[in-house]
Order: structure tokens, then sequence, then C-alpha cells
DNA sequence: TGAAACATTGCACTAGAGTGCAAGGCGGTT
DNA sequence: AACCGCCTTGCACTCTAGTGCAATGTTTCA
């Protein structure tokens, strides 16, 4: 007894909304295993695992069309793993752009803050003169990231 | 005259395309100064620094719509520091936010792409069947348990 | 029997930060 | 006076990951 889902039972639980397992179908994510006379998707446990694969590896930070590529390397003969690779190479030096990014930015904003704080002692606001020269608050002499 | 420039000058100057400038005209950021007979926009050295200053507060990580905030503070008659002390530290925990959700990933993706290495030694790919199981690669070193 | 809770479809819309295109006007150089 | 490159307008479209709504059909429970 392959416990067939309706697509409630199914996105319940894989801990999504159901608009959002009609949306990864449109994407080609995922697929009814059949339909009930009266229409209704019809899933099996294979169908729940795939989209509890597909939750996890969107929190992984693959986007949906990484996903689809990972199943379809699962859905061939056999997982590429050189393949798969490149796409968690590539996933990673994005990942960590995105940090170094958001490091700089923080280090900015902090340094702001310190100055903005600083200056409210003294009863005026530096921070947003400071951005019109193009001078960097407090002494962060970085120059302009991305 | 302070040196009127034309669009494709001020976009150089601040180094954008002309559409974007065109683009912070239409979401309310900056406006010409003048037109010339033939319609053309003019801007003046108050308007570079007013771009500038987008500019430099979007790569620190600001969205347009706290940037117009940031040039309505400045518009009005005192910068209240208050408020753009505020604007900063939301901003700042966003990107800290963002930073440990990265942080996450990275470590997943990391973990990964090592059982793919390793994985790949012995011929065949764990992760697509690890992500399957919703195990943690490489957290769990023991053959691949339920 | 009838209401509540679920399901179906398709289409439109969101946010963010622009990009592209069409169709025409203007400016400076050769 | 031809030509190229820059300028004008407005509208539509991109990408991502969905959400909302309308109108209608189905299942379940009291």
């Amino acid at each position: 007894m392959p416990s067939r889902l309706t697509i409630g039972e199914l996105a319940d639980a894989a801990g999504v909304p159901t608009t959002t397992v009609r949306f990864y179908e449109r994407r080609g994510l995922i697929t009814p295993d059949g339909r009930t006379e009266s229409n209704y998707r019809l899933y099996g446990e294979a169908s729940l695992e795939r989209l509890r694969f597909i939750v996890a590896a969107k929190d992984a930070g693959f986007a949906l069309g990484d996903v689809r590529a990972l199943l379809d390397f699962d859905d061939g003969v056999s997982a590429p793993c050189r393949e798969v690779q490149h796409l968690i190479e590539e996933r990673l030096a994005r990942t960590r752009a995105q940090m170094e990014r958001l490091q700089t930015i923080d280090q900015r904003l902090s340094s702001w803050l310190r100055a903005c704080r600083r200056a409210e002692r003294h009863g005026r606001c530096e921070v947003v003169e400071r951005l019109h020269t193009g001078e960097k608050p407090d002494r962060n002499k970085s120059g302009k990231g991305a």
C-alpha cells in the first residue's frame, strides 16, 4: 500500500503550502502520480520523498533551477558525481561571494552607526553629510566593494 | 552656471547607465534640474552629488526605499539622527541575519562537497541519496542508516 | 441536508532593481 | 547633407519564489 496522499496531505508532510506544491509542479519539479476520479492529485511515498528533497535542497541555498538539475541527475541513469560537485561548488562560490559582500556592508554600516551615535551626543547627525562627501565615516578606509 | 550635465554625463560620472538614472527618477530619488530647449535632462553638481549618495547608500546595502527615506531626511529641515540610526540598525540586523543563514548553508554545502568527493573515490555519489534520506552528509560518518 | 474544509483551474499580482525595445528627435563632425 | 551616437517617451518584460483571488467541484462530518 503506497499510501496515496492528496496534495494537502503531501504538503503538510513536507511543511509547505499546497500552492507551493502546485507551483513546483508548474516548474517541472514534481508531478502527481495519479488523479482521483474527481481529478484530485494523488501522490505516493516517493513523491513525498522527492518533495522533501526539494525543500532540503532549497533550504541548502540552491535555487529551484539548481534543484531541478539535481533532480534531473537523480532521475537519470546514475548521479554524475562530477556534475553534482560542480553545482555545489558553484553554489558555494556564490554563497561565499555574498558573504564577503555582506561583511563589507556590515563593517560600513557598523562604522556609520558608531559615527551616528557619537555625533548624536554633539547634537547633529554626521552620517548623511558623510555619505554626501563619499567619505567613509569612522576610520574605515575601504574602497567601494561591489 | 555650475556645469550642467546631460543624463549621459551624469550617469558616467556616477558609474551607472542612463536607464538607471531614469529609473531612479521614476522612483522619486532624483529629478533633473532643468531641460534644454530640445527637452534633454540637465543636472547640476548637486544632482551628481545626490546620485553618488544614492549609489553609495545602495552599495552599503540599503534598499532604494531606505535610500529614499535617507534623502527625505536630508531634504527636510534637519537629519533626525534617531531615525537614521534606526534605519541603519534595521539594515544591520537584516544583514547579520542573512550572514548567519549563509553560514549555515556554507557549512552544509561544504560537508556535501566533502561527502561527494569522498564518495567519488568509491565510484558513486552519496549526496543525492543523502538528501533523499534527509540525513546531513558528513555529520554522520557511519554508513547510510535511515 | 447542509456547512466546513478541502480540491480544481487559470490568471493576475507581489517585491526589487532594473533592462529592452520601438519610434522618433537632436548634435556635432565630416 | 549624411551619419552616428546620444537623447526622448512609454510600455513591456526580466527573474525568483511564490501568493491571492474567483468561480466551481468534492469530501467529510454532525
